[in-house]
DNA sequence: GCCAACGTTGGC
DNA sequence: GCCAACGTTGGC
């Protein structure tokens, strides 16, 4: 049973285009710094789950394309970088604190803007649009999932 | 730049 | 374990 998921990057980080261009289509999901969105990834995220995937912080937040799970749970590199933006001085080297997946990239899609979001009755329930939400990963019903790839006419 | 909402930290 | 202070997220 394949599973889904919402995951946000900021597009000034890691765009839909950036995902293109990398190598094998893929990039390392690294940066997550908050224990839900980890636990998401390392205890239950699959290969093969489905990834809208979201551009937020930027002019038009929305859905930027389709992307999938691609690799097991690893070590986040970055919290053992003292150069990078997300060095974990906490973290323990024999028992990192942050781990992730890696994401690949299914489809470019027309962007669905948040804006258009709000107003789908089907994508009402959607975590993403709750009050307050914050968390850069949330999960997709399978319902949700068909709606947006309904809107985006796949 | 504002600010609501929420998570984390740390003193007690 | 409580909770106030502080930091962060992210749309607007």
């Amino acid at each position: 049973m394949p599973q889904y998921w919402l995951m946000k990057s900021e597009p000034d980080e890691v765009s839909i285009d950036d995902l293109a261009r990398a190598p094998g289509k893929r990039v390392p999901w690294t940066g997550v710094r908050n224990y839900q969105a980890r636990n998401y990834m390392r205890d239950q995220m699959r290969i093969g789950d489905g990834v809208l995937f979201y551009h937020s912080s930027c002019a038009e937040p929305g859905v930027a394309g389709i992307a999938s799970v691609c690799s097991a749970p690893y070590p986040d590199a970055t919290q053992f970088d003292r150069r990078s933006k997300y060095y974990d001085p906490k973290s323990d080297a024999a028992a990192p604190r942050w781990m992730h997946v890696d994401v690949k990239l299914v489809k470019r899609t027309r962007l669905l803007p948040l804006r258009e979001m709000r107003t789908r009755p089907e994508l009402a329930g959607m975590l993403l649009l709750r009050k307050g939400n914050r968390l850069s990963i949330t999960p997709v019903t399978e319902d949700e999932w068909r709606a947006v790839l309904a809107l985006l006419d796949l």
